[in-house]
DNA sequence: CGACCGATCGCTGTATACAACGATGGCCGA
DNA sequence: TCGGCCATCGTTGTATACAGCGATCGGTCG
Protein backbone atom coordinates (compact mmCIF):
# COMPACT_ATOMS: atom_id res chain seq x y z
CA UNK A 1 0.00 0.00 0.00
CA UNK A 2 2.41 2.70 -1.24
CA UNK A 3 1.38 6.00 -1.96
CA UNK A 4 4.23 6.92 -3.87
CA UNK A 5 4.18 10.81 -3.82
CA UNK A 6 7.72 11.89 -4.95
CA UNK A 7 6.42 14.50 -6.18
CA UNK A 8 6.48 18.02 -3.42
CA UNK A 9 2.11 18.53 -4.36
CA UNK A 10 2.97 22.04 -6.26
CA UNK A 11 -0.30 21.77 -6.34
CA UNK A 12 -2.44 25.21 -5.64
CA UNK A 13 -5.10 23.90 -3.23
CA UNK A 14 -8.20 26.15 -3.03
CA UNK A 15 -7.39 27.77 -0.07
CA UNK A 16 -8.64 26.40 3.35
CA UNK A 17 -9.83 22.84 2.53
CA UNK A 18 -8.34 19.81 1.94
CA UNK A 19 -4.14 19.56 2.97
CA UNK A 20 -3.43 23.16 4.91
CA UNK A 21 -2.37 22.87 8.31
CA UNK A 22 -5.39 23.81 10.82
CA UNK A 23 -2.74 26.55 12.27
CA UNK A 24 -3.60 28.00 8.79
CA UNK A 25 -7.02 26.91 8.25
CA UNK A 26 -7.80 28.60 11.87
CA UNK A 27 -5.84 31.81 11.26
CA UNK A 28 -8.74 32.38 8.02
CA UNK A 29 -11.87 31.55 9.65
CA UNK A 30 -11.04 33.76 12.63
CA UNK A 31 -9.62 36.59 10.21
CA UNK A 32 -12.65 36.34 8.35
CA UNK A 33 -15.30 36.28 11.38
CA UNK A 34 -13.59 39.30 12.66
CA UNK A 35 -13.79 41.30 9.07
CA UNK A 36 -17.13 40.10 8.69
CA UNK A 37 -17.96 41.32 12.24
CA UNK A 38 -19.14 37.84 13.16
CA UNK A 39 -16.60 37.80 16.05
CA UNK A 40 -17.58 42.01 17.03
CA UNK A 41 -15.02 44.55 18.30
CA UNK A 42 -14.39 44.00 22.10
CA UNK A 43 -15.47 40.14 21.68
CA UNK A 44 -13.02 37.73 23.96
CA UNK A 45 -11.29 35.25 21.94
CA UNK A 46 -11.58 32.43 24.26
CA UNK A 47 -9.27 29.39 23.25
CA UNK A 48 -11.13 26.50 24.28
CA UNK A 49 -14.69 28.13 22.89
CA UNK A 50 -12.95 28.32 19.16
CA UNK A 51 -11.22 25.34 19.30
CA UNK A 52 -15.34 23.08 19.85
CA UNK A 53 -16.27 25.70 17.68
CA UNK A 54 -13.60 24.95 14.82
CA UNK A 55 -13.76 21.47 15.61
CA UNK A 56 -10.04 21.21 16.79
CA UNK A 57 -7.83 21.71 19.56
CA UNK A 58 -6.49 24.98 21.52
CA UNK A 59 -3.17 24.44 20.11
CA UNK A 60 -3.44 25.68 16.40
CA UNK A 61 -6.62 28.57 17.63
CA UNK A 62 -3.48 30.00 20.09
CA UNK A 63 -1.35 30.08 17.09
CA UNK A 64 -3.90 31.96 15.33
CA UNK A 65 -4.71 34.02 17.96
CA UNK A 66 -1.12 35.18 18.48
CA UNK A 67 -0.71 35.93 14.69
CA UNK A 68 -4.61 37.99 14.86
CA UNK A 69 -2.02 40.07 17.41
CA UNK A 70 0.64 40.76 15.51
CA UNK A 71 -1.61 42.06 12.79
CA UNK A 72 -3.32 44.25 15.36
CA UNK A 73 -6.81 42.54 14.54
CA UNK A 74 -6.75 41.73 18.22
CA UNK A 75 -5.15 43.48 21.07
CA UNK A 76 -4.37 41.92 24.65
CA UNK A 77 -7.59 42.89 27.11
CA UNK A 78 -6.76 45.84 29.35
CA UNK A 79 -4.88 44.67 32.71
CA UNK A 80 -5.63 41.08 32.70
CA UNK A 81 -5.26 37.97 30.44
CA UNK A 82 -7.05 36.95 27.33
CA UNK A 83 -7.34 38.51 24.19
CA UNK A 84 -10.60 40.25 22.24
CA UNK A 85 -11.45 41.99 19.19
CA UNK A 86 -9.53 45.28 18.61
CA UNK A 87 -11.84 48.34 19.00
CA UNK A 88 -9.26 51.18 17.94
CA UNK A 89 -9.83 54.42 19.50
CA UNK A 90 -10.92 57.25 17.12
CA UNK A 91 -7.03 58.69 17.75
CA UNK A 92 -5.48 55.18 16.55
CA UNK A 93 -7.23 55.41 13.93
CA UNK A 94 -6.41 58.64 12.39
CA UNK A 95 -2.97 57.68 12.74
CA UNK A 96 -3.04 54.15 11.10
CA UNK A 97 -4.40 56.52 8.19
CA UNK A 98 -2.02 58.64 8.07
CA UNK A 99 0.06 55.70 8.09
CA UNK A 100 -1.59 54.09 5.47
CA UNK A 101 -2.19 57.31 3.56
CA UNK A 102 2.09 57.64 2.90
CA UNK A 103 2.47 53.58 2.36
CA UNK A 104 -0.68 53.65 -0.35
CA UNK A 105 1.18 56.77 -2.17
CA UNK A 106 4.30 55.19 -2.29
CA UNK A 107 2.86 52.02 -3.62
CA UNK A 108 1.26 54.15 -6.30
CA UNK A 109 4.31 56.10 -7.18
CA UNK A 110 6.24 52.61 -7.58
CA UNK A 111 3.36 51.10 -9.51
CA UNK A 112 3.52 53.81 -11.70
CA UNK A 113 7.40 53.44 -11.87
CA UNK A 114 7.87 50.28 -12.26
CA UNK A 115 4.46 48.32 -13.34
CA UNK A 116 3.94 45.68 -16.38
CA UNK A 117 1.49 46.53 -18.56
CA UNK A 118 -0.09 42.95 -18.25
CA UNK A 119 -1.11 44.04 -14.44
CA UNK A 120 -2.81 47.47 -15.29
CA UNK A 121 -4.73 45.89 -17.82
CA UNK A 122 -6.08 43.30 -15.53
CA UNK A 123 -6.88 46.68 -13.00
CA UNK A 124 -8.12 48.12 -15.64
CA UNK A 125 -10.95 45.20 -16.45
CA UNK A 126 -11.72 44.89 -13.02
CA UNK A 127 -12.44 48.78 -12.22
CA UNK A 128 -14.95 48.66 -14.77
CA UNK A 129 -16.68 46.09 -13.17
CA UNK A 130 -16.59 47.39 -10.20
CA UNK A 131 -17.89 50.75 -11.46
CA UNK A 132 -21.31 48.76 -13.21
CA UNK A 133 -21.84 47.02 -9.72
CA UNK A 134 -21.26 50.27 -8.09
CA UNK A 135 -25.09 50.75 -7.72
CA UNK A 136 -27.15 47.55 -7.67
CA UNK A 137 -24.12 45.15 -6.33
CA UNK A 138 -24.47 43.04 -3.57
CA UNK A 139 -22.32 44.41 -0.97
CA UNK A 140 -20.21 41.42 -0.55
CA UNK A 141 -19.25 41.06 -3.96
CA UNK A 142 -18.79 44.61 -3.87
CA UNK A 143 -16.24 43.96 -1.22
CA UNK A 144 -14.43 41.25 -2.51
CA UNK A 145 -14.08 43.75 -5.92
CA UNK A 146 -12.21 45.64 -3.29
CA UNK A 147 -9.95 43.31 -2.26
CA UNK A 148 -9.36 41.96 -5.58
CA UNK A 149 -8.08 45.44 -6.24
CA UNK A 150 -5.94 46.22 -3.55
CA UNK A 151 -4.08 42.83 -4.09
CA UNK A 152 -3.53 43.76 -8.01
CA UNK A 153 -2.63 47.37 -7.07
CA UNK A 154 0.07 45.91 -4.64
CA UNK A 155 1.47 43.41 -7.71
CA UNK A 156 1.30 46.44 -9.30
CA UNK A 157 4.00 48.09 -6.85
CA UNK A 158 6.57 45.65 -7.28
CA UNK A 159 8.05 45.99 -3.42
CA UNK A 160 7.24 42.93 -1.29
CA UNK A 161 8.37 44.44 1.69
CA UNK A 162 5.89 46.98 1.49
CA UNK A 163 3.18 44.28 0.22
CA UNK A 164 3.80 42.49 3.61
CA UNK A 165 3.35 46.37 6.03
CA UNK A 166 -0.02 46.99 4.04
CA UNK A 167 -1.96 44.14 4.17
CA UNK A 168 -2.65 44.15 8.01
CA UNK A 169 -3.01 47.85 7.84
CA UNK A 170 -5.81 47.68 5.15
CA UNK A 171 -7.21 45.13 7.51
CA UNK A 172 -6.94 47.20 10.49
CA UNK A 173 -9.02 49.79 8.32
CA UNK A 174 -11.66 47.78 7.15
CA UNK A 175 -12.36 46.60 10.80
CA UNK A 176 -13.33 50.17 11.45
CA UNK A 177 -15.20 50.86 8.49
CA UNK A 178 -16.79 48.16 7.40
CA UNK A 179 -20.44 49.39 8.37
CA UNK A 180 -20.35 52.67 5.83
CA UNK A 181 -18.49 51.20 3.16
CA UNK A 182 -20.57 50.14 0.99
CA UNK A 183 -22.64 53.95 0.28
CA UNK A 184 -19.36 55.52 -0.38
CA UNK A 185 -18.35 52.59 -2.87
CA UNK A 186 -18.84 55.53 -5.90
CA UNK A 187 -16.72 57.86 -5.26
CA UNK A 188 -14.74 55.72 -4.08
CA UNK A 189 -14.35 53.66 -7.79
CA UNK A 190 -13.98 56.77 -9.16
CA UNK A 191 -10.74 57.98 -7.52
CA UNK A 192 -9.68 54.34 -8.16
CA UNK A 193 -10.00 55.19 -11.71
CA UNK A 194 -7.55 58.65 -11.52
CA UNK A 195 -5.20 57.05 -9.73
CA UNK A 196 -5.05 54.03 -12.41
CA UNK A 197 -4.89 56.47 -15.11
CA UNK A 198 -1.73 58.76 -13.36
CA UNK A 199 -0.26 54.97 -12.96
CA UNK A 200 -0.71 53.94 -16.66
CA UNK A 201 0.91 56.85 -17.53
CA UNK A 202 3.95 56.82 -15.61
CA UNK A 203 3.10 60.21 -13.68
CA UNK A 204 4.69 58.96 -9.65
CA UNK A 205 4.31 62.19 -8.56
CA UNK A 206 0.43 62.88 -9.24
CA UNK A 207 -0.34 58.63 -8.69
CA UNK A 208 1.45 59.03 -5.10
CA UNK A 209 -0.46 62.23 -4.63
CA UNK A 210 -3.70 60.91 -5.73
CA UNK A 211 -3.53 57.54 -3.74
CA UNK A 212 -2.40 59.19 -0.65
CA UNK A 213 -5.56 61.94 -0.63
CA UNK A 214 -7.68 59.17 -1.81
CA UNK A 215 -6.90 57.31 1.57
CA UNK A 216 -7.66 60.63 3.91
CA UNK A 217 -10.55 61.48 1.84
CA UNK A 218 -12.05 57.98 2.09
CA UNK A 219 -11.13 57.70 5.86
CA UNK A 220 -12.58 61.42 6.62
CA UNK A 221 -16.40 60.47 4.25
CA UNK A 222 -16.89 57.13 6.72
CA UNK A 223 -15.40 59.25 10.26
CA UNK A 224 -18.65 61.80 10.27
CA UNK B 1 0.14 28.74 53.01
CA UNK B 2 3.62 28.03 51.55
CA UNK B 3 4.60 26.66 48.14
CA UNK B 4 4.80 23.65 47.43
CA UNK B 5 6.80 23.58 44.47
CA UNK B 6 7.03 19.79 43.31
CA UNK B 7 8.49 22.07 40.01
CA UNK B 8 12.24 21.71 39.20
CA UNK B 9 12.71 25.65 38.98
CA UNK B 10 16.30 25.54 37.10
CA UNK B 11 16.55 29.56 37.51
CA UNK B 12 20.39 30.75 37.25
CA UNK B 13 19.90 33.11 35.28
CA UNK B 14 17.57 35.56 36.68
CA UNK B 15 19.14 38.15 35.18
CA UNK B 16 16.11 38.43 32.41
CA UNK B 17 13.19 39.20 34.09
CA UNK B 18 11.61 37.20 37.32
CA UNK B 19 8.46 37.15 36.28
CA UNK B 20 7.92 37.32 32.24
CA UNK B 21 6.42 34.17 30.88
CA UNK B 22 8.24 31.92 29.15
CA UNK B 23 7.12 32.53 25.36
CA UNK B 24 8.45 36.31 25.66
CA UNK B 25 11.55 35.67 27.07
CA UNK B 26 12.10 33.33 24.35
CA UNK B 27 11.33 35.64 21.69
CA UNK B 28 13.92 38.04 22.80
CA UNK B 29 16.60 35.37 23.26
CA UNK B 30 16.02 34.38 20.11
CA UNK B 31 15.73 38.12 18.70
CA UNK B 32 18.75 38.69 20.61
CA UNK B 33 20.81 35.83 19.21
CA UNK B 34 20.01 36.79 15.76
CA UNK B 35 20.71 40.57 15.70
CA UNK B 36 23.91 39.73 17.43
CA UNK B 37 24.72 37.32 14.74
CA UNK B 38 25.04 34.40 17.32
CA UNK B 39 22.23 32.97 15.37
CA UNK B 40 23.72 33.43 11.46
CA UNK B 41 21.46 34.06 8.94
CA UNK B 42 20.56 31.17 6.76
CA UNK B 43 21.07 28.74 10.10
CA UNK B 44 18.13 27.16 11.05
CA UNK B 45 15.65 27.36 13.69
CA UNK B 46 14.90 23.47 15.20
CA UNK B 47 12.20 23.81 17.99
CA UNK B 48 13.73 21.39 19.90
CA UNK B 49 17.35 22.36 20.08
CA UNK B 50 16.52 25.55 21.57
CA UNK B 51 14.29 24.22 23.78
CA UNK B 52 17.25 22.27 24.95
CA UNK B 53 19.20 25.62 24.87
CA UNK B 54 17.00 27.77 26.58
CA UNK B 55 15.16 25.02 29.67
CA UNK B 56 12.13 25.13 28.36
CA UNK B 57 9.90 23.30 26.39
CA UNK B 58 9.05 23.44 22.81
CA UNK B 59 5.56 25.67 23.27
CA UNK B 60 6.95 28.89 24.03
CA UNK B 61 10.07 28.14 21.86
CA UNK B 62 7.28 27.53 18.96
CA UNK B 63 5.40 30.60 19.78
CA UNK B 64 8.35 32.85 20.04
CA UNK B 65 9.50 31.41 16.02
CA UNK B 66 6.08 32.24 14.79
CA UNK B 67 6.63 35.71 16.22
CA UNK B 68 9.88 35.83 14.73
CA UNK B 69 8.36 35.16 11.21
CA UNK B 70 5.72 38.20 11.85
CA UNK B 71 8.37 40.58 12.15
CA UNK B 72 10.92 38.85 8.98
CA UNK B 73 13.53 37.98 11.41
CA UNK B 74 12.73 34.24 10.38
CA UNK B 75 11.71 32.85 7.00
CA UNK B 76 10.13 29.69 6.76
CA UNK B 77 12.44 27.43 4.87
CA UNK B 78 11.49 27.01 0.34
CA UNK B 79 9.96 23.84 -0.21
CA UNK B 80 10.44 22.18 3.12
CA UNK B 81 9.21 22.37 6.86
CA UNK B 82 10.73 24.27 8.85
CA UNK B 83 11.76 27.91 9.66
CA UNK B 84 15.58 29.87 9.66
CA UNK B 85 17.03 32.75 10.14
CA UNK B 86 16.56 35.18 6.92
CA UNK B 87 19.06 36.26 4.79
CA UNK B 88 17.01 38.84 2.20
CA UNK B 89 18.77 39.47 -1.34
CA UNK B 90 20.50 42.72 -2.14
CA UNK B 91 16.98 43.45 -3.92
CA UNK B 92 14.69 42.96 -1.04
CA UNK B 93 16.68 45.02 1.22
CA UNK B 94 16.62 47.95 -1.26
CA UNK B 95 12.94 47.44 -1.20
CA UNK B 96 13.09 47.33 2.86
CA UNK B 97 15.07 50.87 2.73
CA UNK B 98 12.69 52.34 0.26
CA UNK B 99 10.00 51.31 2.90
CA UNK B 100 11.77 52.46 5.49
CA UNK B 101 12.98 55.64 3.63
CA UNK B 102 9.57 56.94 3.95
CA UNK B 103 8.17 55.70 6.99
CA UNK B 104 11.34 57.82 8.55
CA UNK B 105 10.30 60.88 6.93
CA UNK B 106 6.93 60.84 8.43
CA UNK B 107 8.22 60.09 11.65
CA UNK B 108 10.50 62.93 11.19
CA UNK B 109 7.63 65.13 9.94
CA UNK B 110 5.15 64.05 12.72
CA UNK B 111 8.06 65.05 15.11
CA UNK B 112 8.39 68.31 13.76
CA UNK B 113 4.57 68.71 13.89
CA UNK B 114 3.60 67.00 17.49
CA UNK B 115 6.76 66.53 19.42
CA UNK B 116 6.66 67.67 23.22
CA UNK B 117 10.21 69.72 24.35
CA UNK B 118 11.17 67.30 26.62
CA UNK B 119 11.68 64.77 24.29
CA UNK B 120 14.06 66.91 22.33
CA UNK B 121 16.41 67.96 24.91
CA UNK B 122 16.47 64.07 25.74
CA UNK B 123 17.50 63.19 22.08
CA UNK B 124 19.88 66.67 21.98
CA UNK B 125 21.83 65.02 25.23
CA UNK B 126 21.72 61.76 23.46
CA UNK B 127 23.38 62.95 20.34
CA UNK B 128 25.98 64.90 22.55
CA UNK B 129 27.03 61.84 24.21
CA UNK B 130 26.70 59.50 20.86
CA UNK B 131 28.84 62.04 18.94
CA UNK B 132 31.79 61.58 21.78
CA UNK B 133 31.53 58.51 21.69
CA UNK B 134 31.60 57.85 18.02
CA UNK B 135 35.86 58.13 17.27
CA UNK B 136 36.90 56.10 20.64
CA UNK B 137 33.36 54.26 21.97
CA UNK B 138 33.04 50.31 22.55
CA UNK B 139 30.74 49.15 19.61
CA UNK B 140 28.34 47.83 21.41
CA UNK B 141 27.92 50.82 23.69
CA UNK B 142 27.34 52.51 20.36
CA UNK B 143 25.14 50.53 19.18
CA UNK B 144 22.86 50.86 22.61
CA UNK B 145 22.89 54.65 21.77
CA UNK B 146 22.10 54.17 18.24
CA UNK B 147 18.91 51.77 19.96
CA UNK B 148 17.99 54.38 21.98
CA UNK B 149 18.25 57.36 19.90
CA UNK B 150 15.48 55.35 17.69
CA UNK B 151 13.32 54.52 20.48
CA UNK B 152 13.13 58.36 21.29
CA UNK B 153 12.38 59.64 18.27
CA UNK B 154 9.60 57.29 17.48
CA UNK B 155 8.32 58.53 20.84
CA UNK B 156 8.84 62.10 19.59
CA UNK B 157 6.75 61.07 16.27
CA UNK B 158 3.54 60.29 18.21
CA UNK B 159 2.33 57.82 15.98
CA UNK B 160 1.59 54.22 18.12
CA UNK B 161 0.84 52.67 14.50
CA UNK B 162 4.15 53.78 13.00
CA UNK B 163 6.24 52.82 15.86
CA UNK B 164 4.80 49.36 15.31
CA UNK B 165 5.73 49.46 11.99
CA UNK B 166 8.86 50.72 12.04
CA UNK B 167 10.15 48.91 15.24
CA UNK B 168 10.62 45.24 12.96
CA UNK B 169 11.69 47.44 9.95
CA UNK B 170 14.66 48.64 11.64
CA UNK B 171 15.90 45.33 12.67
CA UNK B 172 15.84 43.49 9.78
CA UNK B 173 18.06 46.45 8.30
CA UNK B 174 20.09 45.84 11.50
CA UNK B 175 19.84 42.51 10.83
CA UNK B 176 21.50 42.73 6.93
CA UNK B 177 23.75 45.82 7.96
CA UNK B 178 25.14 44.77 11.24
CA UNK B 179 28.79 44.35 9.97
CA UNK B 180 29.50 47.51 8.49
CA UNK B 181 27.62 49.73 11.03
CA UNK B 182 30.75 50.57 13.14
CA UNK B 183 32.92 52.39 10.55
CA UNK B 184 29.67 54.57 9.12
CA UNK B 185 29.27 55.53 12.74
CA UNK B 186 30.43 59.09 12.21
CA UNK B 187 28.58 60.61 9.52
CA UNK B 188 25.54 59.60 10.54
CA UNK B 189 25.60 60.83 13.85
CA UNK B 190 26.02 64.24 12.06
CA UNK B 191 23.34 63.85 10.06
CA UNK B 192 20.86 62.58 13.22
CA UNK B 193 21.98 66.15 14.45
CA UNK B 194 20.98 67.84 11.22
CA UNK B 195 17.80 66.16 11.47
CA UNK B 196 17.27 66.95 15.22
CA UNK B 197 17.59 70.29 14.48
CA UNK B 198 15.13 70.58 11.97
CA UNK B 199 12.66 69.31 14.23
CA UNK B 200 12.79 71.41 16.96
CA UNK B 201 12.51 74.29 14.39
CA UNK B 202 9.01 72.37 13.68
CA UNK B 203 10.13 72.62 9.77
CA UNK B 204 8.55 69.44 8.96
CA UNK B 205 9.75 69.77 5.02
CA UNK B 206 13.20 69.32 5.73
CA UNK B 207 12.89 67.06 8.81
CA UNK B 208 11.21 64.87 6.30
CA UNK B 209 13.58 64.68 3.80
CA UNK B 210 16.44 64.83 5.80
CA UNK B 211 15.32 61.56 7.74
CA UNK B 212 14.48 60.15 4.12
CA UNK B 213 17.52 60.66 2.42
CA UNK B 214 19.88 59.79 5.61
CA UNK B 215 18.34 56.14 5.38
CA UNK B 216 18.99 55.68 1.82
CA UNK B 217 22.44 57.18 2.23
CA UNK B 218 23.53 55.29 5.19
CA UNK B 219 22.17 51.96 3.61
CA UNK B 220 24.16 53.20 0.33
CA UNK B 221 27.33 53.60 2.44
CA UNK B 222 27.14 50.48 3.69
CA UNK B 223 26.32 48.11 0.40
CA UNK B 224 29.36 49.23 -1.57
C1' DC C 1 -26.76 45.45 56.74
C1' DG C 2 -22.28 45.93 54.89
C1' DA C 3 -17.62 44.58 54.19
C1' DC C 4 -14.08 41.48 54.12
C1' DC C 5 -12.38 36.96 53.33
C1' DG C 6 -12.05 32.46 51.48
C1' DA C 7 -13.38 28.61 48.28
C1' DT C 8 -14.53 27.78 43.46
C1' DC C 9 -14.08 28.08 38.72
C1' DG C 10 -12.95 29.64 34.16
C1' DC C 11 -9.27 30.59 31.43
C1' DT C 12 -4.55 30.81 30.00
C1' DG C 13 0.48 29.17 30.45
C1' DT C 14 3.36 25.19 30.06
C1' DA C 15 4.71 20.43 29.60
C1' DT C 16 4.50 15.96 27.64
C1' DA C 17 2.98 12.49 24.40
C1' DC C 18 1.91 10.99 19.99
C1' DA C 19 1.09 11.19 14.86
C1' DA C 20 2.48 12.49 10.30
C1' DC C 21 5.47 13.83 6.92
C1' DG C 22 9.68 14.30 4.50
C1' DA C 23 14.61 13.34 4.16
C1' DT C 24 18.35 10.30 4.41
C1' DG C 25 21.10 6.37 4.00
C1' DG C 26 21.64 1.59 3.25
C1' DC C 27 20.52 -2.52 0.79
C1' DC C 28 19.20 -5.26 -2.96
C1' DG C 29 18.59 -6.16 -7.69
C1' DA C 30 19.81 -5.27 -12.46
C1' DT D 1 28.53 0.05 -10.52
C1' DC D 2 24.41 2.33 -10.50
C1' DG D 3 19.58 3.07 -9.72
C1' DG D 4 15.55 2.42 -7.20
C1' DC D 5 13.11 0.96 -3.17
C1' DC D 6 12.57 0.45 1.73
C1' DA D 7 13.41 1.23 6.67
C1' DT D 8 14.63 4.66 9.82
C1' DC D 9 15.01 8.97 11.83
C1' DG D 10 14.74 13.72 12.52
C1' DT D 11 11.48 17.51 12.88
C1' DT D 12 7.23 19.61 12.91
C1' DG D 13 1.95 19.28 13.56
C1' DT D 14 -1.62 18.26 16.87
C1' DA D 15 -3.79 16.61 21.02
C1' DT D 16 -4.23 16.05 25.87
C1' DA D 17 -3.04 16.82 30.69
C1' DC D 18 -1.97 19.68 34.35
C1' DA D 19 -0.58 23.89 36.94
C1' DG D 20 -1.31 28.70 38.20
C1' DC D 21 -3.50 32.93 38.29
C1' DG D 22 -7.40 36.04 38.66
C1' DA D 23 -12.24 36.84 39.05
C1' DT D 24 -16.53 35.78 40.95
C1' DC D 25 -19.65 34.50 44.38
C1' DG D 26 -21.14 33.06 48.74
C1' DG D 27 -20.50 33.00 53.60
C1' DT D 28 -19.29 34.80 57.96
C1' DC D 29 -18.07 38.31 61.08
C1' DG D 30 -18.16 43.11 62.50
Amino acid sequence: MNKPTPNPRPDPAPLSQPRMPLGRRALEALREAILTGRLAPGERLIEERLSADLGMSRVPIREAIKQLLAEGLAVPIEGARGVQVATPSADFVAELIEVRAVLEGLNARLAARNCAPGVLIQIQALLERGAALTQAGPPEELAALNGTYHRLLDEAGTNRALRELMRPLRERTELVFRRNSAERAGPDWQEHALILTAIAEGDEELAALLASRHVHRAARARLK
